[in-house]
RNA sequence: GCACCUGUAGCUCAGUGGAUAGAGCAGUGGUUUCCGGUACCAUGUGCGGGGGUUCGAUUCCCUUCAGGUGUGCCA
């Protein structure tokens, strides 16, 4: 469905061609004066050199053939050459009524759907869920379910780490634990227990002690790395062990993450990629890639006109075992082999940078990926304290993902039953559903490359730019319409008419932004786009709200008109909230 | 050292090669014939500093200052 800037460009190119210009100028933007006007075209003043004309000349050309247009209602000329419009409300009015019966509300979906392979997550398994995997995650399933709603074939993949050193660690620490059990007898023959022999809050506090040992016991790092290298050339005791801590581990991971709203199509892992590794190093080995330095195995990937030293990527460290990226680059082939995606897109902490474009570059070189597929990187920014400084629990230590959860929880359990006069049954689902609401879209709101400030009481406040503000004005028309249809309204046969004032009109040219909204948020990777217009649409709804009756309405017509601009407005926010991974109650 | 990122109002954040740079919070003062006042309205002498390109720069380029991050055998 074509944009509501789509038409008025085209007014505007055909009068400036009728007029003697290239059309190419007749562009329109979102007037950034809405006290004047509510678009406005420059291009006037962009073709002034050109045709060596004063902007206010071209200008007054353009205005005279756009004259009887039936998409605006007032045109007009301003000094140096500013050509203000704005909208004819029955045009506006009847675009509205096509967006209400497009499916997608406007949006142009992809021609060609890609299939695009979303990386995010990435938790390490044995190890809690905390602040630092909060971003990735909110970030990550926005993005897909933009792409999705793009019309494009968006694969999550959840990328566990569960292959590195910290599996030998886990493991040594295990058996000076209990040396005891079989998996440590290398003369044990039988079949290993089904029970794991760890919770999951043993297993959430053994690595953390085996990761301090080993950074002041040297013996014992020693052993863990060659724990690791036994679990990698799949030493039966450790396999049992590894399937154990998977088990337990993903249970709980699924757990977590569905309490986020976010659901992975793939749960792949590090060691899904283990197989492709030795034919992949072999290769670039044998076509010259990779060559030996300093007794490990590289792949030389600095370019020309590099600003700086890109060091090369290490494939094989000198003691033979494979590193993160030897893994990413196994995961690439693999994913290329099961998938043959157009995009693979990492949402990981933006440190990663560098450690990305070696991979890419060496993926690239090696010809891992076909010269079409694009390998993109989206560094989101550190989740920091009301302090400035990476997010810590009070006493300083590392805020698991499910206590800022459970607190987000009760703080909006508190605001909902202290302010609450009517009794709710289910004020603690409420509670969830407004507390998730509270930290995606505090998260979303900001762009995702920048740091940002965590801070719970901005977030769960019901005023201001927050979640819970945009879920209380979907709940307020949810509460209209449902009054409309007790009082016996029907939602058939309305139909959007012109709007009877200002801010309704506002209302109704914010609305029409919807879909170059979200397609802008797609192009860019950009959900925080998303927030920032719902958050205008909530603004102009409130406004409109305050300033006009809707059930008290005498005109049947006019009544049933902004019932259906209000049913329009429900679907713009509920599915844009949708986009960013969270959703309303019916009351709050 | 080198590289990258960031620097916008007291605080938290948007934003664009163009007309008077916007929101929220905090502060002050208002609003109801009330369909949810957890709302609405009013109130803001700020783009780190200095150059340059341009008719026009907060936006592009250079430089400088400040903060953050990264920089071959962790992931």
């Amino acid at each position: 469905m074509k944009k509501l800037n789509d038409y008025m460009g085209e007014e505007l190119a055909k009068a400036f061609e009728a007029a003697g210009y290239d059309p190419a100028l007749g562009k329109v933007v979102i007037s950034n004066r809405p006290d004047l006007c509510e678009y406005q075209c420059n291009g006037a003043m962009a073709g002034a050199k050109k045709y060596k004309k004063a902007p206010f000349m071209i200008a007054d050309d353009v205005a005279a053939n756009l004259a009887g247009s039936r998409v605006f209602d007032k045109i007009e000329v301003v000094k140096p050459g500013f050509i203000n419009l704005d909208t004819d409300k029955e045009f506006l009015a009847e675009y509205l009524r096509d967006m209400v019966s497009d499916p997608y509300l406007s949006v142009t979906r992809a021609e060609k759907p890609e299939t695009i392979i979303i990386d995010y997550g990435g938790p390490n398994v044995a190890k809690p869920l905390h602040v630092g995997h909060l971003r990735s995650a909110i970030i990550g399933e926005s993005i897909k379910r933009i792409g999705r709603y793009m019309g494009h074939n968006v694969i999550g993949d959840v990328h566990l780490g569960d292959w590195g050193l910290q599996m030998g660690l886990i493991i040594t620490e295990l058996r000076c634990r209990k040396p005891d059990l079989p998996y440590f007898d290398d003369e044990f023959k039988g079949e290993y227990p089904e029970e794991a022999p760890f919770t999951i809050s043993e297993l959430e506090e053994i690595y953390p002690a085996a990761s301090a040992r080993s950074k002041v016991d040297e013996d014992y790092r020693n052993e863990a790395l060659e724990a690791t290298e036994q679990l990698q050339n799949g030493k039966p005791g450790y396999m049992a062990l590894w399937n154990h801590i998977m088990k337990v581990s993903v249970t709980d991971l699924k757990k977590n993450y569905s309490r986020l709203n976010v659901e992975f199509d793939l749960w792949k892992a590090e060691s899904d990629a283990q197989p492709y590794i030795p034919d992949m190093v072999q290769r670039m080995k044998d076509e010259g890639y990779a060559y030996e330095d300093q007794g490990a195995l590289v792949v030389d990937v600095s370019e020309e006109g590099d600003t700086k030293e890109i060091p090369p990527c290490m494939l094989l460290k000198s003691d033979g075992a494979s590193l993160y990226t030897t893994t990413d680059l196994a995961t690439i082939v693999e994913r290329m082999k099961l998938y043959d995606p157009d995009e693979m897109l990492y949402v990981v902490d933006k440190r990663q940078d560098l450690h990305f474009e070696q991979v890419f570059r060496c993926a690239r070189k090696t010809g891992l990926v076909k010269d079409t597929t694009r390998l993109s990187f989206l560094g989101f920014g550190t989740m920091n304290g009301k302090d400035g400084k990476p997010f810590k629990t009070r006493d300083g230590g590392v805020m698991r993902l499910e206590n800022l959860i459970g607190d987000i929880e009760q703080e909006m359990f508190k605001k909902i039953v202290e302010n609450r006069s009517v009794k709710d049954t289910d004020a603690e689902n409420t509670a969830k559903v407004v507390g998730l609401s509270a930290i995606k879209y505090g998260d979303l709101s900001n762009q995702a490359t920048k740091d940002y400030v965590f801070d719970v009481d901005r977030f769960t406040s019901f005023e201001g730019n927050t979640g819970p503000y945009i879920l209380y004005t979907i709940v307020r028309i949810k509460s209209i319409l449902s009054r409309y249809a007790e009082e016996g309204g029907s939602d058939e046969g309305l139909v959007i008419l012109p709007a009877i004032n200002e801010s309704q009109k506002n209302l109704m040219l914010r609305l029409t932004a919807f879909g170059q909204t979200v397609e802008n948020a797609f192009d860019e990777k950009a959900p925080h786009k998303i927030c920032a217009y719902i958050y205008e649409v909530s603004n102009a709804f409130n406004s409109f709200y305050h300033e006009t009756k809707i059930l008290s309405q005498e005109d049947p017509e006019v009544k049933g008109s902004l019932i259906a601009l209000l049913a329009l407005t429900k679907k713009v926010l509920e599915t844009s909230i949708d986009l960013l991974g969270f959703s309303a109650p019916d009351r709050m």
